[in-house]
DNA sequence: TAAATTCCCATAAAATCCCATTTTATTCTT
DNA sequence: AAGAATAAAATGGGATTTTATGGGAATTTA
């Protein structure tokens, strides 16, 4: 059974790059490496290749392994299959989660994504999100105004209802 | 349990060709070799005989011996057999990582792949590669512009779901 | 014996570890 | 229900170790 992140949170970045990880993300970090046992520094792997995106994924090794395992089923030699890996494999940083409950975000990483002060994490399914607290900002803006512009009392679960689901092109 | 490479990493080559491993390669070169203890210098093959590739592919000795017990399954004289024989019995260089974690890199294979004085590295699963920064930037454009031409909000992630997957040729 | 390769040592920068303090959340007690 | 006691989480700083890199001496090779 997969554990699954939830929630939000906003924490300190100090010189060293160092912010602590939201105590709950913790314990899904930990349970989710197999490798894990209690006393040991639970690992994850940070992705961070996609430019369009503003903000590093943070999987689980789990997560991870699963990703790894439909990578290795396509063809090789497809262009799918260069391009997940160099994503996947290439741009991605294997790390772990120190005594203190941190993680240190590579000041090259920090540029990445315009981490200064502080960092805003926020849960996503099975991988969590670190952003700049700005951008983020930025970001929900833009939800929010999408949001306005629906019916008043529209219900976003309507979604859930998959059957007429239309996939963007 | 195959340990695999994730991660990428600038180093500079000096006058002798040699370059530094990045430091969480080199852990994963030193497990895979089924020789190594503390304090020796682990072992690694470099392949560099499919002209089309731009880069030396580097094996480690649990991943190159997998690759030669799957040569030693194919038929004695066939044309596949005598192909990967020479790719990777021939046109391979089997060298270890140094007391300060680096590799030399002999000067033909430099000047194959167009080293001078910077070599990039990327993992690709069981084995990582060795580019020129210049020649490895020209092909992650191609990359890049591939995705742009995706729409905005695309997920690389649904070539995972290899269900209607189609190969372009 | 000249050139290339290997071995050995040195150092600055970066990453990691260790310990201490502050802050926040939780439980206990009255 | 308020306040005290406790536990957990977040943060700060210094010491230590690892990494990346440079250079020279010794050794091998062609």
């Amino acid at each position: 059974m997969v554990r699954r992140f939830r929630g939000e949170g906003l924490n300190k970045v100090d010189s060293k790059g160092r912010v602590s990880i939201p105590a709950l993300f913790r314990r899904v970090i930990e349970v989710c490496d197999p490798a894990w046992t209690d006393g040991l520094h639970p690992e994850l792997i940070i992705v961070y290749g996609d430019n369009r995106k503003k903000f590093l994924e943070c999987y689980t090794i789990d997560a991870i392994d699963e990703v790894d395992e439909k990578i290795n089923d396509l063809p090789r030699g497809s262009i799918q299959r260069k391009m997940l890996e160099r994503l996947f494999h290439g741009q991605s940083f294997p790390t772990s989660v120190d005594d203190t409950g941190r993680l240190v975000i590579p000041q090259r990483l920090r540029e990445k994504i315009g981490i200064k002060a502080e960092a805003y994490f926020i849960a996503s399914g099975d991988t969590f999100q670190i952003w700049s607290p700005e951008t983020f900002q930025e970001d929900q803006e833009k939800t929010n105004a999408w949001l306005q512009s629906l019916p008043e009392d529209f219900d976003p679960l309507i979604y859930l209802d998959t059957s007429d689901l239309q996939i963007d092109e």
